[in-house]
DNA sequence: ACTATCATAATCGTATACAATTTTTCGGGC
DNA sequence: GCCCGAAAAATTGTATACGATTATGATAGT
């Protein structure tokens, strides 16, 4: 047998990835069985792994009845962006004129690699983009910070995926551009506004438009009834 | 056999209770084996309960080596509290003059219940001056924002046994009292140096007085062997 | 043809068994 | 008397078994 929890990570790991690229979209059944036989594992690891999941409410686990991806309402999303907001908000706070100059670099090779993902097509670009969040949460020095971002940048991308078009041009290269221009030269009358902007542009957008279509959609399901009524 | 998760829940909030009240003080191993049979449950459900425990890091769980009542250092309870002060003040932020009388209501009761423990003497007095932190968190309607400072409440509860002095006479009634005063009048020039000293107060007095008798400490550790040197 | 009800299959919840690892204890050597 | 090493005990990690619950499909009645 192998070692430790190893494996439990590797299941984790596995799932969290499909969940977060759609692979595995919302609502998708989780059953302990066919995970376990895909990772060659048993049951046990894998409702451990699922567990995880849950408890950054990536899953949604029901008594007697297994585990889902998880499919947050819209008022949980609104919940969500507007925590998401404050807790970037504290971030650059925290950030703003600090940021030394090995943390600089490591935030240009961050945006450095999302651009490449963006320009070549490569749909890592949106894992690129919102793990430079992550990298900003984690330079606060601030571990419950940091944890506290990974989960919601997690939820933000399961939601994104969710209500956000399909292919929306992003421009958040250019953005994070400047968020980064504006934390090194401490300009946080500039760096607030862009902020709020930047997240606003990503996720309450996406966000309106869900709501739009989820009416209109509503109005397209029930079309063919109405017309099978009045063909027939 | 029982129904549902029911059994799970039992025994992690017993654990939770037992810690935040220093029945299990920090440190303290928690054998699978002893607390199933105490509970009178099989392993599988006391270790769940534990990584519920764990994951909101009111347990440390090692590989290979089980669980233990967490124990945090002075660094990570700085981290906490800093934290903590920042999401206190979201949350008055979204609550200050916009309390509904039913939520006026409720907090009095709150605070009464909690003087009335402390003028009996009754140790309850903590949780529930914690957990007028807590209401107020889900007052603002947001699940996350009270998620947060569930984990939040809990781990100061047991950083505060771990690093605060045995039994420190306590005003925080009168101070939730001024709080929610000007929560209602929408008084935020008040309230917001209100709840910053409150929570400085309460939390990182605490810390310092830590680290002033930890080095006593040290020196109180070091002496017998200074002496043994010099007596033989 | 449609619905209701029951049998069957799938899946979860928990207990138990066994392997792997850590901790403890005991005996020999310095 | 103290330290090091190996066997024993304790404890965790994982797999499997079985009862309970829910989902599914078939059959009979209207």
């Amino acid at each position: 047998m192998k070692q430790r929890g190893e494996r439990v990570d590797a299941i984790y790991a596995g799932l969290r990835l499909a969940i977060l690229e759609q692979v595995l979209q919302p609502g998708t059944k989780l059953p302990e069985d066919a995970i376990g036989e895909q990772f060659g594992a048993s049951r046990t690891v894998v409702r451990r792994a699922l567990e995880l999941l849950a408890s950054e409410e990536l899953v949604d686990i029901r008594p007697n009845r297994g585990a889902s991806v998880a499919k947050p309402s819209l008022e949980e999303a609104r919940d969500l962006f507007s925590v998401r907001q404050d807790v970037e908000h504290l971030v650059i706070r925290r950030l703003c004129g600090r940021l030394t100059p090995a943390q600089v670099k490591r935030l240009e090779a961050q945006i450095e690699a999302e651009e490449r993902a963006h320009r070549d097509g490569r749909p890592e670009y949106i894992r690129h983009a919102a793990e430079f969040h992550l990298v900003l949460a984690e330079m606060t020095g601030s571990p419950l910070l940091a944890r506290y971002m990974r989960q919601l940048v997690g939820r933000s991308a399961l939601i994104l995926g969710l209500y956000g078009r399909p292919r929306w041009t992003d421009c958040s290269v250019q953005e994070h551009r400047d968020l980064v221009a504006c934390l090194v030269s401490g300009d946080w009358e500039r760096l607030e506004p862009l902020m709020h902007d930047h997240l606003e542009a990503v996720l309450s957008r996406a966000i309106d438009t869900a709501s739009r279509d989820k009416d209109r959609g509503i109005r397209d399901l029930l079309a063919p009834y109405a017309e099978a009524l009045r063909g027939g």
